[in-house]
DNA sequence: CTTGGATGGATCA
DNA sequence: TTGATCCAT
């Protein structure tokens, strides 16, 4: 099946962002042991042979000019202060369970934001914050929230020279009213222009949540990261690279044709490879933005209907791929290569190879069905082998029924025998045909363990909905009548200290229920943990025995006592390298893109549903459409889970709201007394009536049939069509926010403060054209809780 | 002497 | 569905 997309309709609507963690390795590294924390390091593995191979470069390091690709001494000789940290080995094979579950702790928190997220490798993950900013700006609007400064820390704006720049941009634009925009709205098809002028308040509050999201991983885990805001994924995923680390980047509309100018094709997600060499060469072209002079037509002709269909949407900065819901991977594997030499060609090294795969595979399956309740119901074996002197890799699969070690060799042993003609030496049946190069096991296919749920979507919602019910259970119950926006009581703030040292993820600490899993989970820990104690003495004594010996033959050898049968197959393989021709197959592949309809359809059902039947929530009364309510307890579930995370966030937000802007504070005490009582015509409008000018985003009309669900409009007494509320929400919100730069431009003359843009690393090709002059004190505003100030202060004074 | 190694996702015939 | 291949980090 083809990916899900989203209706060409919604293709400015989504607010989606890449979270990228910052050199994530070095990171946990660092962590671990922080003696090397402000020290160039590098993570390698294998520093037998000219010092390992390079997986991580902290920025320190990458300052001297350390990069990946390099072996570890060449790091040394760029920068001799530089801290290698080896990867652990296990069984004789590097040891990545710190990073994945480093990259599991992350995504927990991510989770906790929406449930909207793919987790896209260890260290990445694209989230859907459509709603979550229709909330907030519907937050906004009843005072409950407005931005803060830091909000937009850290945060770059493509084509901009500051944040400030740019919302000063959205504040002028809302004041001038609609015609003035006309000519840049002009170009804009006239079906666009209604998500084109929400596009930059949205993405502003999109990058406000990201800045929270942020904090958030760093205060529970620790770890920075990067990230991207944009309209879809592969802009998200673009712009996130822009300016790192520990920075996030917006990429608004206006501006994507400047991105594109200089940006080399082989940026794009998708056209890195192959693919993107051909469409350079074929088209003559080097930068996306000459992509946009081919038609769709011949775009298809050359490059088939999807392919051609998907660039000339990319080529306009479209991509309509939605953000699927997956927090676990789909397949579990490992693998290793045995270059040159280490070929496998005895059955007895083959054995053993498979055995410490089988071995790991085992049991990180059996740590997978701990955590997710499934077991995979497939095996695929996969191997290069070299004949007569070419590789040749295949791979086959077989059923998968235990996780016994045994079973999953002997499955492999099978599989290979079954498909590798004469698999052994004619002469020697010891001695393989073929000397196996690589060798790999994945496992995928999974099947829900939990019978009462298929694995179907629905069904791990509802389980996972389940589970973050048991760990709140003491905590809040139901039958408390709050909104989404969960206003909470303020709790005495507790101060959550640095992470914790320990190793033990997090999750362990989570919840005192469900005893029995933890409890396993807690004696697999430990027990892991002297496996690797024993491992690791093991190794030491290893390495120790190995740095004796100067001729550095590969470990595995070492270990193997089968050296002459090395040494047999060594004169057959005095290989020739061959390059093999590098004629472009046929299609490669691109990111799908069909524009047929019905993805809407399947895109809905973690957006916006249409009629459908709707059921009443529990918790706020309101009534959801009927698929559509386990996303929206969801919600509910995500705000009272992160009630004790975010307590001190939203209370500190709220300590602001109230001691900034005195405006802010009347705002603020009136949305709490009115409560039910129709509000009084919002200040804003009055003062926006008063001003004669035009607002921006004109009030949407109402159906007005009678049989529609309707709900009151807390702002402005109207009854909406519960289809239509969001938007109509965003009517009052973009006039709040109208409001709040309007205040602020007024407390600007008497307010001198700018943010400053922390360091020029912008895109050359994006700077802005204007470039007033800035005011060079470095006006940070972290920490000190005075230090915040209203989003006036990021005024510049012109 | 190994176009980095391990890992995961996706596409296509 | 399977196997080959590509892509990305």
């Amino acid at each position: 099946m083809s990916k899900q997309q989203t209706s060409i309709n919604n293709k400015y609507d989504r607010l989606i962002a890449l979270i990228d963690m910052d050199c994530f390795y070095c990171q946990v590294e660092e962590q671990l042991n922080p003696e090397l924390q402000g020290k160039p390091i590098a993570v390698v593995q294998y520093n037998a042979w000219r010092g390992g191979g390079i997986i991580a470069v902290n920025y320190p390091a990458r300052a001297h000019g350390v990069t990946r690709h390099m072996r570890g001494d060449e790091a040394k000789e760029q920068c001799p202060d530089i801290e290698l940290v080896k990867v652990p080995n296990i069984r004789e094979k590097a040891d990545l369970s710190k990073y994945r579950n480093a990259g599991k702790q992350v995504a927990t928190v991510l989770q906790t934001f929406t449930p909207l997220l793919t987790r896209a490798s260890v260290d990445e993950a694209y989230l859907d914050l459509t709603e979550q900013v229709q909330i907030r700006l519907m937050d906004m609007n009843k005072g409950k929230f407005s931005l803060q400064p830091n909000a937009l820390k850290n945060t770059f704006v493509v084509g901009y020279d500051s944040i400030a720049e740019y919302v000063q941009d959205i504040s002028e634009r809302i004041t001038q009213g609609t015609d003035d925009g006309s000519d840049e709205l002009a170009h804009i098809p006239e079906e666009d222009r209604k998500a084109y002028k929400k596009s930059d308040i949205k993405l502003l509050i999109a990058s406000s949540i990201v800045s929270e999201i942020r904090a958030a991983v760093k205060e529970q885990t620790g770890y920075e990261c990067s990230a991207g805001i944009a309209h879809n994924k592969i802009l998200a995923k673009l712009v996130c690279g822009l300016n790192k680390p520990n920075k996030q980047t917006i990429l608004p509309l206006k501006h994507i044709p400047q991105l594109y100018k200089t940006l080399p094709v082989g940026k794009v997600q998708g056209l890195g490879g192959k693919f993107g060499e051909r469409i350079c060469e074929d088209l003559g072209i080097k930068h996306m933005g000459e992509l946009i002079k081919f038609s769709k037509e011949e775009l298809q002709r050359r490059y088939d209907e999807k392919n051609g269909q998907w660039l000339y949407n990319m080529a306009r900065g479209i991509d309509l791929e939605a953000v699927t819901p997956r927090l676990v991977s789909k397949s579990i594997g490992c693998c290793k290569k045995f270059p040159g030499r280490n070929a496998i060609s005895a059955i007895t090294t083959l054995n053993h190879w498979l055995h410490e795969l089988a071995k790991e595979i085992s049991e990180r399956l059996e740590q997978d069905e701990l955590e997710n309740n499934r077991r995979p119901k497939q095996m695929v074996v996969s191997y290069v082998q070299t004949i007569n002197n070419a590789d040749v890799s295949s791979s086959r699969s077989v059923n998968m029924t235990t996780f016994d070690e045994e079973k999953i060799v002997s499955d492999a042993i099978d599989v290979l025998k079954r498909n590798t003609e004469k698999f052994f030496k004619s002469s020697d049946n010891c001695v393989l045909n073929n000397p196996i190069k690589f060798l790999g096991l994945n496992v995928g296919k999974f099947e829900s363990t939990d019978v009462k749920k298929g694995n179907t979507i629905q069904g791990m919602f509802q389980k996972t909905i389940e589970n973050q019910k048991n760990e709140t259970k003491d905590g809040v119950e139901t039958s408390d009548k709050t909104t989404t926006d969960c206003d909470q009581t303020d709790k005495p703030e507790e101060s959550n200290g640095a992470p914790s040292e320990d190793s033990k993820p997090k999750e362990e600490k989570k919840s005192d229920v469900q005893e029995s899993y933890f409890a396993k989970y807690h004696r697999m820990q430990l027990q892991k943990k002297a496996e690797e104690e024993a491992r690791k003495a093991e190794e030491e004594r290893r390495r120790n025995e190995e740095e004796a010996d100067e001729d550095q033959e590969s470990d595995e050898e070492n270990t193997l006592n089968n050296d002459m049968l090395m040494e047999e197959l060594k004169q057959n393989n005095q290989s020739v390298q061959q390059q093999p021709e590098a004629i472009p197959r046929s299609e490669s592949p691109a990111p799908s893109t069909s524009s047929n309809a019905n993805y809407m359809e399947s895109y809905a059902e973690f957006y916006k549903p249409l009629e459908l039947p709707k059921v009443e929530c529990t918790k706020c009364g309101k009534k959801v459409n009927a698929h559509e309510i386990q996303i929206h307890t969801d919600e509910h579930l995500a705000f009272q889970l992160t009630q004790e995370q975010r307590v001190e966030f939203q209370s500190q937000l709220k300590r602001n709201i109230v001691s900034t802007t005195p405006a802010a504070k009347k705002q603020k005490t009136t949305a709490n007394s009115k409560s039910k009582s129709p509000p009084k015509l919002a200040s804003i409008q009055k003062f926006l009536v008063k001003a004669g000018q035009d607002v921006t985003i004109a009030m949407p009309s109402t159906s007005t049939a009678s049989n529609v669900e309707t709900e009151k409009c807390q702002e402005c007494g109207k009854n909406i069509p519960i289809v239509e509320l969001f938007e109509h929400m965003d009517y009052h919100a973009a006039k709040k926010l109208q409001d709040e730069l309007m205040k602020a431009e007024i407390a600007n003359r008497t307010n001198n403060n700018t943010i400053q843009n922390s360091a020029g690393k912008n895109v050359s090709a994006v700077k802005g054209k204007k470039s007033k002059t800035k005011t060079s004190s470095n006006a940070t505003n972290n920490g000190a809780p005075n230090a915040m100030k209203n989003i006036a202060s990021f005024f510049k004074n012109t």
